[in-house]
DNA sequence: TTTAAGTGGTTAAACGATTAACCGATAACT
DNA sequence: AGTTATCGGTTAATCGTTTAACCACTTAAA
C-alpha cells in the first residue's frame, strides 16, 4: 500500500497526505481529519526506504559491541545493562537500535554507510583500535562508551572512574588494609583500568600509604579466571582485593571459597560495576556502583546533539561506593 | 557517492555496476574487475535504501524483547544470551538485527512495517499476548522463541521442556527428597512452565510418588522475590527446591543463607537454564541446561527459511542436566 | 546464405516517499 | 479599482538503486 492509494481514497495529492503525516506545509483541519481516518482504516504504514532515500535520515543508530570470542556479543551483563540504556535512550527519541557484534580485528563496518546510519554508539573499544578508526572515518555521528579516548573532538560519555578508583581504594585503606591487590584487566591501550588506578593510587597517597605495585594483576580477567587467580592472590600477602568488575569479583570469591579463605574474614573485596547479582553474592559485594542504564540513555542525547547538528559535551558521571558484606576491617 | 558516479570513472552503464556488485547479468571478467577496482577507490557502498525501496528485501530483522519494566529491556542474562545467539546467526546470514524492547500493553508495532522487516523474532511471550496478535496480524515471517504457542502454524523454537522439569524432578527424588517445592513463575499463560511442570508431574508419577501440589509457588519471581520467598520455604516443610529459573535459584541461595538454612544440607535446590553465573554461586547451582546461544541461531534459520519461503519445521533443542553443588542426598 | 544463439553490454522505467515551485480563489489593504 | 497576502491545495522532479527489454555484433548451425 501506498501514500498515492491513501491520496486516491480521499480525493487529495499524495503531498497533502505527506503533510499531514509530517505536519508540514498548509492544510485544512478538515481535511487533515479525512486524512488521517483513511491512514487509520486502511492501516497505512510509509515506507521508510523511500523515505529515506528522500530525507537522508533513516532514524536509525547503531550500537556496536565487541565480541568476547568468535562470533559471540561479550556476556558480560554489564553490557546488556548498556545496550538496554540505549534501546530506552534511543525509544524516546524515536529512533530504532541496530544491535551489532564486532570482532575487533576482522569486521567489516559497511553496514554504517550502506543503512546511512544516523549515528552509532560505540562501546568498550580504545583509542587506536581498528573499531574506533573505521568508526570515525565513516563521519558519521558517533558516542564512545566505555572507551578510552583522549582525542578532544571525541564525543563520549564515561564514569568518573578517578573517582570510583579513589573510592574503593579508600574504604579498604580505612579499614586498615594497606596490601591491597588490584586487579585490573588489561591494562594496555585501557584507559577506564588506567584512571581507576590512578584514583587508587591517589587514594594511598592522600593516606602516605606506599602503594604495593607488586599486587597489580594486570591480565585480562574473566569468571574463570578469577577463580583460579585466587589461589594465586592466596599466597600474595594481600589482606584485601580491589577487582575492578564485578564479574571478576565474583570469580574471585568462589575461587576463595574453594580454597578455604574467608570473606571477608582473612581477605576483603571490593569489586567495581554494582552488577543485578551484586547484592546476592555471598558474601554480597562491596562495590563501585554506576548507574548503567542512565550511561546509555545519555549516550543517546549526546548522538542526538550531534544528529541534529548541536555542538556536544563530554558528559562524566557520577559514581558512589555501596558497602556491602564482602569488605570488613583487617 | 552514487552507483552512478562509479559508472561514469569506468565508462560504463549503471546497470552493469549493478550487475558487478549483484554477480548478477552479462558482465566481462576485465570489465567487473574495472568496476570493483574503482568501487573499492571511491570507497562507494551502495544505499540499502535505495536497494530496499526497490527489491523489497530490507535484510533487517527484529528481535523483539518484552519489558521487564518501564522502559526497561528484561534484565535476566536469559535474554540477553539469547539475543547474542540471534545475533550471531544473522551475522552469518548477512542480516541486520534491530533490537527492540516492547511494553506488552501499549507498544506500537508500526515500525515492523515501516521498516518492511524481512522477519521478526519474538522471544518472551505467549498465545494471546497484545505481543503475538500485533506481530503476527503484520504478515511478516515471525519466530517465536521461548514463548508458549499452541497454534500449529506459527513457528518457533523450544527447548524439551518436559523433559527439562522430569530431569530436574527426578534427580532430586533419585536423591530422596519427596516435599518438592516448585517455584515456577507465573503459570498463566505461560506454557513453558506449564510444560517443565508437567514434566515434574511425571517424574512424580513414575516413581509412584504423590506430588505435594501445595508446594507449587506460582508468583512471579525475580532475584528479590526469590530472596524473600527463601524464609517461607524454610517453614513449608519442603525439603528441596526446584526453581525454573536460575535467577529465581540464586535469589533463594542468598534467602537461605540468611535465615542460617545451609544448601544443600538441610534443603537442596535445582535451577533451570544454566546462566554464566551458575557455576560460581554459594554453593554452585544443580542446574537443567540449555543451549541459549545455540537456540538463538536456529531461530534465524527458521527464519530465513519463512522469508525465503521454504517450509519451516518446529525445532525441539534438547536440555540435559548438570550436577553441581546445590543438590544432595536427604 | 539465412537463421539462430550467444555475448556484453545499454536504456529507461520503476520502487514510494518528500518538497520546491506553482496556482487559483478569496480576503485585505491602499 | 488595483495590488498583495493568505489559504489550501496540486504538479512534477527527485532521491539511488534494480531489472526487464532492447541492441549491435560475432559465431555457429542449417
Amino acid at each position: 500500500m501506498r501514500i498515492r492509494d491513501v491520496a486516491e481514497r480521499c480525493e487529495v495529492s499524495t503531498a497533502t497526505v505527506s503533510n499531514v503525516m509530517n505536519n508540514k506545509g498548509r492544510v485544512s483541519p478538515e481535511t487533515a481529519e479525512r486524512v488521517r481516518a483513511s491512514i487509520k482504516e486502511m492501516g497505512f504504514s510509509p515506507s521508510q526506504s523511500a523515505r529515506s532515500l528522500k530525507t537522508d535520515r533513516t532514524h536509525l543508530i547503531a550500537v556496536i559491541v565487541p565480541f568476547l570470542e568468535k562470533g559471540k556479543l561479550h556476556d558480560n551483563p554489564f553490557y546488556w545493562n548498556l545496550v538496554s540504556g540505549v534501546e530506552a535512550g534511543a525509544r524516546s527519541r524515536k529512533l530504532n537500535v541496530l544491535l551489532t557484534g564486532v570482532d575487533e580485528e576482522t569486521e567489516t563496518f559497511s553496514f554504517i554507510t550502506e543503512r546511512q546510519l544516523d549515528g552509532v554508539i560505540v562501546v568498550g573499544t580504545h583509542e587506536g583500535s581498528r573499531t574506533m578508526e573505521e568508526v570515525l572515518a565513516r563521519k558519521v555521528p558517533t558516542v564512545f562508551m566505555d572507551s578510552f579516548i583522549q582525542s578532544a573532538h571525541v564525543s563520549r560519555v564515561t564514569i568518573d572512574d578517578e573517582k570510583g578508583g579513589w573510592l574503593g581504594a579508600g574504604h579498604l585503606l580505612d579499614l586498615g588494609h594497606e596490601k591491597v591487590a588490584v586487579v585490573t584487566g588489561k591494562l594496555e591501550g585501557n584507559g577506564v583500568s588506567r584512571e581507576r588506578l590512578r584514583g587508587v593510587k591517589r587514594a594511598f597517597m592522600e593516606r602516605k600509604v606506599p602503594f604495593p605495585d607488586d599486587l597489580i594483576i594486570e591480565r585480562p580477567v574473566n569468571m574463570a579466571h578469577a577463580r583460579s587467580l585466587a589461589k594465586e592472590l592466596k599466597e600474595s600477602g594481600a589482606t584485601a582485593v580491589f577487582s575492578f568488575s564485578d564479574v571478576a569479583a565474583m570469580g574471585l570469591l568462589k575461587g576463595f571459597a574453594e580454597c578455604g579463605v574467608s570473606v571477608p574474614g582473612e581477605i576483603s573485596i571490593v569489586g567495581y560495576d554494582n552488577l543485578f547479582f551484586s547484592d546476592y553474592t555471598h558474601p554480597s559485594l562491596t562495590t563501585v556502583a554506576q548507574d548503567v542504564e542512565e550511561k546509555g540513555q545519555i549516550a543517546v542525547d549526546l548522538l542526538f546533539d550531534q544528529i541534529e547538528g548541536r555542538p556536544s559535551s563530554k558528559t562524566v558521571l557520577d559514581v558512589k561506593l555501596i558497602e556491602r558484606e564482602s569488605t570488613a576491617e583487617r
